[in-house]
DNA sequence: AGGGGACATTTTATCTATAATTCATCGCCA
DNA sequence: TGGCGATGAATTATAGATAAAATGTCCCCT
């Protein structure tokens, strides 16, 4: 839904915090102010609130009437939803764009991979994973389709961020790879297949609670 | 996404403007000017641009910065993705719903299917048909995933109004009554496929156009 | 007659200032 | 100590003004 074509100040304020919002920099449950937002980017409150209803719309942002706006918080429940939400949607994507698919696409699509598998932090590997990911389903050319998915993958970046900021240890991914090899040998079903398992699979981690506890965070992780 | 307790003037307005769109008032491709919105709420085109916004997550208005906001127009290609993403959409809520059925539930949908056969116009035919999907939806407790597809009902309704907005002649839902009963027997699978093939089958109709020639309509029937 | 450019109008996008409402906090007093 | 009201801060909304862009009109020139 977002066009990164926006040159209004509103975009540019809604991409910014997106980007922001998606990396940590702003924590979950943080609240937007508006004057502070606009005294930081140099502008008035009015597009300011009009950044704020995209996020909203992006399900990056809470707003309660009166009450001002925070940071979407999110749990294990939603980082599941979002992933079968992907499942779903990715696999519709796909068997509709595999007929286009080309030789040309395969490849950009493997190369892709082959960067995600030698990123040496975890922005990197979800750029690469992105890439791949709308590699194979743009040739679908179902525009609203798409859009949904860019939001549900700005959501899964947001988890996987939250998860594995500081450490990431590169891996070779065999899903993408087993992927690209269906569809190379006209397989959809099998790479349809793959992709949901995919998406679906959800990475666990320890980590330390301030309190010195040690809980498991989660994450999206394809 | 669109909170219906959204007690804000921008919240209102987009609510009213939703609506109008939805039913067809306001024509696609029709400009959407905030002064004489502004005007007609008796606000200021604050809040107004702020219900712009919200409509263009919807899919209801397209906005080109410095050219203004227009009601956004749609085609076959749109129907049929509309479509394609309610199968989807719907069959995941459908299975995360199931084990939460209750036979009240299922009572008060069987209740909503004999409304909307007995609907004598387009209008109270779709509040029925939404009805039904709602509840037997709802309880898979995804707000996501439900807020999307509340989303595309509204994309689908947009359609039926635009093909059916005369006449309406009653008919029997047979879909309706053999999901529920799949439900009612415990067949999942059965209910899901069926409700696959139900919001995907799209509904043609002869329409003389202002030159007088005869073209197809098309609309989600479902 | 028709095309092109200058000009006026309209509309968007934005800013500034300000009022009203609501929420949160803090201190006072019983 | 605990409830209660006052104060302050932030959001929501209004009003009016301005700059920039787009649209439309009209006239002139070829």
């Amino acid at each position: 839904m977002a066009k990164d074509t926006d040159d209004t100040i509103a975009g540019r304020i809604s991409r910014e915090l997106a980007d922001r919002i998606i990396l940590g920099a702003i924590e979950p449950g943080a609240r937007l102010r508006q004057d502070h937002v606009a005294k930081e980017f140099g502008t008035s409150h009015v597009p300011v609130r009009e950044a704020f209803r995209r996020l909203e719309a992006q399900g990056l942002a809470v707003s309660e009437p009166r009450r001002g706006v925070r940071v979407a918080a999110f749990d294990l429940r939603e980082v599941r939803e979002v992933a079968e939400m992907r499942a779903a949607l990715e696999v519709l994507a796909l068997r509709h764009a595999a007929p286009h698919l080309t030789a040309a696409i395969l490849d950009a699509a493997e190369e892709a991979t082959r960067a995600g598998d030698t990123a040496r932090d975890v922005r990197s590997w979800e750029e690469a994973n992105r890439a791949f990911h709308r590699l194979i389903l743009a040739p679908c050319a179902m525009p609203r389709l798409l859009a949904s998915i860019d939001d549900l993958h700005a959501a899964s970046a947001r988890f996987l961020f939250a998860t594995w900021h500081a450490e990431w240890e590169a891996r070779t991914d065999h899903d993408h790879r087993a992927i690209l090899a269906s569809l190379r040998q006209g397989q959809l079903d099998a790479a349809a297949a793959t992709l949901a398992r995919h998406v679906q699979w959800i990475g666990k981690r320890p980590v330390k609670t301030p309190s010195g506890k040690t809980r498991e965070t989660f994450a999206i992780v394809g």
